[in-house]
DNA sequence: GTCTAATGCCTAAGACTATTATGTATTAGG
DNA sequence: CCTAATACATAATAGTCTTAGGCATTAGAC
């Protein structure tokens, strides 16, 4: 697991990202998702993850359905048009971020 | 400039790579040369740079030695043993970073 | 059959980090 | 002479995430 205060500020970028890679998913799909992406390294949080998909979805960014599976509840989550063209500039942000890090930090990423 | 939300958490370890490559330097030095090594990307900002040093020097990570240059104070850090062994986890935790995020927004660092 | 872990959603209080806004002072250059 | 750069520093505030709750369903182990 990576020191948390590494993970500030990717949230958003990493659930735009793995949506526009999947289509539509609901919260804890996400979480496993990117639990498997990551390695086991990226954890995400319940109470970082969910605050953050309502206001997404408040800024027209996502748009949501919700699912009766039995009696459980799934909350799906889809890019807007609007949210598809913000995982471009997002992503290119966190590129470019780590990419100068890297620079900063002199690693070798083979 | 990089958003700001994604520096939180890399200030420590930038502060230390730096200190470790270049041995004794001041707080100005450190931003002009983080600004340097990051082609402009990178401005540390003072706020967060004196506390950062200050909090540093006492937990034993960093000392000081004040020096005049004519009548303006410069504030020498240098790393202490201690500080050298962190260094090299902080570094290898940012870089272990940067690669899982690689992963996941399966960005292609050239 | 019961108990636990996993699935699935959610909110609120608090911690932590950095930004923004100041403040003080010296020095170089137009 | 005045501005930008150098050089230190602190305080109030904003923002993000962690921690700690809460509620409910389902699958699997014993």
């Amino acid at each position: 697991m990576h020191s948390p205060e590494l993970l500030k500020g990717t949230l958003q970028t990493i659930v735009l990202k793995v949506l526009k890679d999947h289509g539509r998913m609901y919260g804890y799909e996400i979480t496993q998702r990117v639990k498997e992406l990551s390695d086991e390294r990226i954890l995400l949080t319940e109470g970082a993850l969910y605050p953050a998909l309502h206001k997404l979805e408040a800024e027209g960014i996502l748009k949501t359905e919700t699912e009766n599976i039995g009696k459980r509840i799934r909350k799906y989550y889809t890019l807007t048009p609007q949210g598809k063209s913000l995982v471009k500039e997002r992503v290119a942000e966190l590129t470019d971020f780590i990419k100068t890090m890297s620079n900063v930090l002199q690693v070798k990423l083979a």
